[in-house]
DNA sequence: AAATTTATTGACACTCCTGTCACATTGAAA
DNA sequence: TTTCAATGTGACAGGAGTGTCAATAAATTT
């Protein structure tokens, strides 16, 4: 009962997303969403306290989202079919480890739902990396990873390479596969 | 002649640096510089229009620093000698990868000051490219580095690199060394 | 010591964002 | 048709940043 809505949560959380990713934590505002959104600033308020709150929330939803996929590489039998899996949902989502970092500066000072969907976020961030720990773990033991590099380098190569800015716009599937390449065998021939 | 300054540009450069770092383009501001400076917010207005100014400068600065270190690369006479020292400029300034970025989200919209800077900036982006062109060049012509990879993802590489965060704090040699040994021969035993 | 020059500052007016609230709107239930 | 609960909005007060300017402070020159 009551009105209808005038905005989904998916578009809500499409929006905050776009935003976000243009003018980062800091310079996101409400007002600016509401333009956005052709909505009055003041509604959101009846759905949130602050930006905080949207931001953490929205972050849950995305990173549900993201974990949905991840929990899915344990379906793959071994590392190479793994690898492969991991590449392409990281691929087709560019944006999380960023969105992961503007989380980060989410600053929760009182004890606030904020605060508590921080704590979710985190738990929800330890579970993505538990779940790629398996697969570092496997890699090494089927003696296809260098076991000399520490797990969270090995973590941290590949998802940084989404971040590697295509300048010169090579096709995707392309340069996808280069990076498959150098992650796996380095720069040198 | 007239007053002693009470701040060195040296001093306001590193200050504007580390506010930068922390809470990034959007949130820095005049208030939080001149608290941290113990200055007034009013004397910054006699050097620059705007925090736009300040920045853009600041970022010239900045790249000026690691040019003239990057230059030295041509003096070392093979690839891998200008490997080694290329990634030792590049962990001893971390954080330049990160201010590049940064400067990237300056809106200069009018004929400003700051519209300049951008553009000096620009060129000086281009030419630590050029430099870093040459290294690349120099690396396939002695066959060291892999001639199938596209060179802006082997620079895009060891620049991300330094971004990696590392969480366990791995002693610093022993991360830079892991880091040299993945961006050489992959992540693959 | 007075004049001159340069640096610094507090205060003011302006803009933008925030959080709130009384009031308006809408759709379904009674 | 009336009622009512959920949704949406304009307006207001408060807070923070911006850019400016007249006044003040400190060095240097005359």
């Amino acid at each position: 009962m009551g009105r209808e809505r005038k905005f989904s949560n998916d578009e809500l959380f499409k929006h905050t997303k776009e935003l976000l990713l243009l003018v980062g934590y800091e310079g996101f505002t409400f007002s600016m969403l509401a333009e956005k959104m052709e909505v009055s600033r003041a509604t959101f308020y009846k759905y949130f306290e602050n930006k905080e709150e949207l931001i953490t929330e929205f972050m849950i939803h995305e990173m549900n989202e993201f974990l949905v996929k991840l929990k899915k590489v344990e379906t793959y039998a071994n590392f190479n079919e793994q690898f492969e899996y991991l590449m392409d949902i990281i691929f087709e989502r560019t944006e999380i480890q960023e969105l992961i970092e503007i989380t980060m500066q989410v600053q929760s000072n009182s004890n606030n739902k904020a605060r508590l969907n921080k704590e979710q976020f985190e738990d929800m961030r330890l579970n993505m990396y538990s779940c790629l720990q398996s697969f570092i773990t496997l890699g090494k033991k089927e003696d296809r990873l260098n076991a000399q590099v520490p797990d969270t380098l090995i973590l941290g190569f590949i998802f940084q390479s989404v971040a590697i800015p295509n300048h010169f716009n090579l096709p995707r599937k392309e340069w996808v596969q280069s990076i498959k390449e150098v992650i796996s065998n380095g720069i040198l021939s």
